[in-house]
DNA sequence: AGCGCACTCTAACAAATGTTAATGCCCGTC
DNA sequence: GACGGGCATTAACATTTGTTAGAGTGCGCT
């Protein structure tokens, strides 16, 4: 069940059996939520971090003139709010984009980890580092990025994000956004998103129908967003 | 000599004496940076990390059209690249904004500080959590809100930041950023960067001038800005 | 004092992006 | 099978932002 996350965490630096069940010990419920229901409340002081199991996700903050902007789209085997085990306060909320199924794991028993299991502590801290290195290409991409490189961006790395979980299907992926939440993604409006995905299947590297998005051309994808996945740290190495 | 990063980390949580000689036994040799010198180099794999003791620096990224993004401010006590630690491959640059006195710690003893410093561990993991949680208010001011009240929340962040370290002067601080700087914080070109500090000079909440920022209506460019400290984490309690 | 240089500021125009509104399409409900 | 709602798409127009160019300003250097 745990299977992403160890996919996930296991990308960076192997994962030893005992790290495995610290985890498994670490999990209490299970729980599901609907499209647009609130995973984790913005101002809320959780006691349990979240992974997701399936489904996807996204951290938003809102405006007071109404303004929504997610900050990060989360997938299984991600910990939406890892980072509430020590922050404490949630300055944002978290929705769940399609249907999701996630796990609590206990703040006691992460603690715990911390404690005992300096390894898989520091596994733990790289995601959320991970976390922060998609943050900063995010503000690249909104600060000096075109438009159209931004979205081949954000194609190239949920291609790859989901890729190392196991939610691909050869160049495809779902990808149940609608264009009214890829625009609170991007920054931009309703109307100008979808003229920016039409430029990029104008070009013709990438086919977006149905939420499934379908990568024609990787190699010229990747160039169109100048992608350089370094920033997610796939390689395996010690940590 | 360690003062800023005693403060920096004890606002979030009280640091013992232990701890603090913990630190200090991490630290190597110091180093002056002069504007415009890169402190660590895009691609680079560092085996210390390197604290601020004096001088403002940034992260950013370069484009192949030549455009650069800052994706962070560095204040004094602020360690510019502990999440190097882990990620172990720098996917950007830091540069010295004004002449800067870091000092090194090594990643060997930073390792040592996770196997046998538990507490010291979270607070260091903290600080990188808040380095994420910036991120993401710079997401959301880059995509929701408009540019006056963006570059009225960097003012409001950059004052708290450096009141927390001493580094304020009443309600100025110095902010050695040229306006091309600035527009590649914001993402902006130059001209419509001025435009903007105009337009914010105007409504009388900052005055702003030989590279010092005085904030006139705190309370008014909070309303600007709406700008709410909570993403900070400067409140003490046990992590 | 004069020069050169980096930086700020402005103007005029071009391009990108937002707003408002309308149309068509798909799909589930009755 | 008709109806209604959410979503994608397009058009026309308004506003914001970028580009290019140049003038003004302060400051260190000779």
């Amino acid at each position: 069940m745990l299977e992403p996350l160890y996919l996930n965490l296991g990308q960076h630096d192997a994962l030893s059996d005992a790290e495995k069940a610290l985890l498994a010990g670490a999990m209490t419920f299970e729980r599901h939520f609907a499209i647009g229901q609130d995973i984790v409340a913005s101002g809320s002081r959780p006691t349990y971090s979240t992974l997701i199991l399936d489904g996807l996700a996204a951290r938003y903050k809102v405006l007071e003139n109404g303004g929504r902007q997610f900050t990060s789209l989360q997938v299984p085997g991600d910990f939406v709010d890892l980072h509430a085990f020590l922050l404490k306060t949630m300055d944002h909320g978290i929705v769940a984009l399609s249907p999701c199924h996630v796990i609590f794991a206990e703040h006691s028993r992460l603690r715990a980890i911390t404690e005992e299991a300096p390894h898989l502590t520091r596994l733990l801290w790289l995601d959320t580092l991970v976390d922060g290195a998609i943050h900063r290409e995010w503000i690249v991409a909104m600060g000096r990025r075109s438009k159209t490189s931004h979205l081949a961006h954000l194609v190239c790395e949920l291609f790859v994000r989901l890729q190392v979980v196991e939610r691909t299907n050869g160049m495809s992926f779902h990808l149940p956004l609608s264009q009214a939440e890829l625009a609170d993604v991007l920054g931009l409006s309703v109307v100008h998103m979808n003229r920016v995905i039409g430029a990029l299947r104008k070009v013709g590297v990438v086919s977006w129908a149905n939420h499934t998005v379908t990568i024609l051309d990787w190699h010229r994808l990747q160039e169109i967003a100048e992608f350089d996945p370094t920033y997610l740290s796939m390689m395996r190495e010690p940590r």
